[in-house]
DNA sequence: GCCCAGCCATACCCTGGAGGTATCATGGAG
DNA sequence: CTCCATGATACCTCCAGGGTATGGCTGGGC
């Protein structure tokens, strides 16, 4: 499949008209009518239904409408941005983290370190491995993540154990307890992030699965508020770093677990061997303030 | 560009070697190294710095690789979710919201309507704009959203108009006031959605303009939480609908406007001249309910 | 009820571009 | 200084994308 594939597609969608959309694309109507057939061979399914009038979106086409038109949007996005930063002059600095650390201290690194002229911060949600190898291609200078990874080329440091809490729907059975594993394995789970993995939902996973636990994965989610709406909404429960319970929501209550020593690490990852940059080391200074604050119980 | 450009790229990006990199795609160095050089000029900037024992990637490659990363992980996804649903049987009733509705009554629909049984509800995160021309389409059936639009395909219901709060990093000079819109206007502002356009946004973009006041967008974001941990970040302010403070965080506080009538509807879109569905029946009388608990304050 | 127009699918054709080989230039390692 | 690894360019082949021609089907209009 080719992005001209996409491109056809939603015009053809709009259009629900292959002469039509033809038209549009600058192009005749046959080899449009084969390009379709061509995707829909590639996709396994039909994604219109002809008739003389024209053409219907089944419902597997509405559903590839939506992805299709947000893909090409991201790719018009993605060459936009591209094409400015070529332009930027500014010195870059890039901070990767997996979102489950972003309700904590990473918001007070990041007012620090704006505060620094001439560099152009950004900030990238990725997973701990994503981190890894962003770091390596150096397309960023700091992660923060959740997951221990031995790589010869990058160290990593634990910042703090964080406790991981139960997150239920308001009116749950287990509300206002103090659950072990085996309790909340008898409940449906939403588990995030979906996607790319291994995450966080794979060391819950493993968790449970090292207690000899089965769990029944009602649904999975990307982020993690949309994991919490799941949640709301009566779909399973979730299990979430002790930081994420600041972000209060209706529908949801939190509750510590039995087991003590079900923690999360927060990870902060480096390249090795490097000399550290000034912006380092003043992200590196702001850190151990942080560290030092949390430990001291000045910033839970 | 095409898909395959994103696909070579990316694994010249990994192996940083054009030669090692053909032979994993399964193709001759040559070509590539075409392919690669097609692309920067569609690009229209250097991605990667060429040496005589490899190549770097440039900042602007850096960049570019992770958004190309996204795009195929999401190409992938799409492909597998799309196989995935042509597969599928269930009945599918489809909504669409807006972020900044999620917050509110919307889970407790979702939960009431999960309770059928052979329905497959889907969400989808969709602009007031995207949920009409989806609402058409048929790819749902219910919208919230925020923005009134006039079409003959589709009837509007405002459930009700809710109160915009600004939403300050802690210690803002205007921490504990009931400010105007010209004291908001003097401060850097976090703008979202970012895209598509038009969204609540331009509403908040347009409200400034109509008081004759300039605004420094200081940077968008597409994600509600992501806009909020900008603000955390001391980056700007923004502008957010009474039910976002539900979503308490660290870092923020809300304020109310001076200015009562600045409000933002929430708005329900079904489609003209159906008969309602059971389903939608259902619907409708879970959303007279929480409207109606909300103007009784029974849900605030 | 018939006819015609609109629409999609198929057959056949052409050509531009993707991918091949051959080869050159460059620079770093030994 | 030499050799080798690497990327770029020149030239070539062939296939797939897009063209035209045409057929079949169906629904709307008369």
């Amino acid at each position: 499949m080719e992005l001209r594939h996409l491109r056809y597609f939603c015009v053809v969608a709009e259009e629900l008209n292959l002469t039509c959309a033809a038209e549009r694309l600058h192009m005749s109507q046959p080899p449009l009518s084969r390009q379709i057939k061509q995707l829909e061979r590639e996709v396994g399914a039909d994604l219109f239904e002809r008739g003389p009038r024209g053409l219907r979106l089944t419902a597997t086409g509405q559903f590839f409408q939506q992805h299709a038109l947000q893909i090409l949007e991201k790719v018009d996005a993605t060459l936009d941005a591209t094409r400015r930063m070529a332009r930027s002059k500014r010195m870059m600095f890039g901070i990767g983290f997996v979102p489950s650390v972003f309700y904590g201290q990473l918001p007070l690194l990041v007012r620090g370190l704006r505060q620094k002229d001439n560099v152009e911060l950004t900030l990238a949600e990725l997973t701990t491995v994503q981190q890894i190898q962003a770091l390596k291609a150096g397309r960023i200078d700091l992660g923060f993540g959740r997951l221990r990874i031995d790589d010869p080329d990058v160290a990593q440091e634990i910042l703090f154990d964080e406790p991981l809490m139960a997150a239920l729907p308001a009116g749950h059975p287990l509300e206002g307890t103090t659950p072990t594993l085996e309790e909340l394995a008898a409940y449906p789970l939403v588990l995030f992030p979906a996607k790319p993995r291994p995450s966080l939902a794979d060391t819950i996973l493993g968790m449970f699965r090292r207690h000899g636990l089965k769990v029944n994965v009602m649904q999975e989610a990307n982020e993690l508020q949309t994991a919490l709406g799941l949640v709301a909404s009566d779909i399973g429960i979730t299990l979430v770093p002790e930081q994420v319970k600041r972000v209060q929501r209706d529908g949801i209550v939190y509750v510590y677990l039995a087991d003590k020593s079900i923690t999360s690490p927060v990870i902060c990852s480096r390249r090795k061997g490097e000399v550290p940059s000034s912006i380092m080391q003043e992200a590196n200074a702001i850190l151990e303030v942080l560290v030092e604050n949390r430990r001291s119980g000045r910033y839970p």
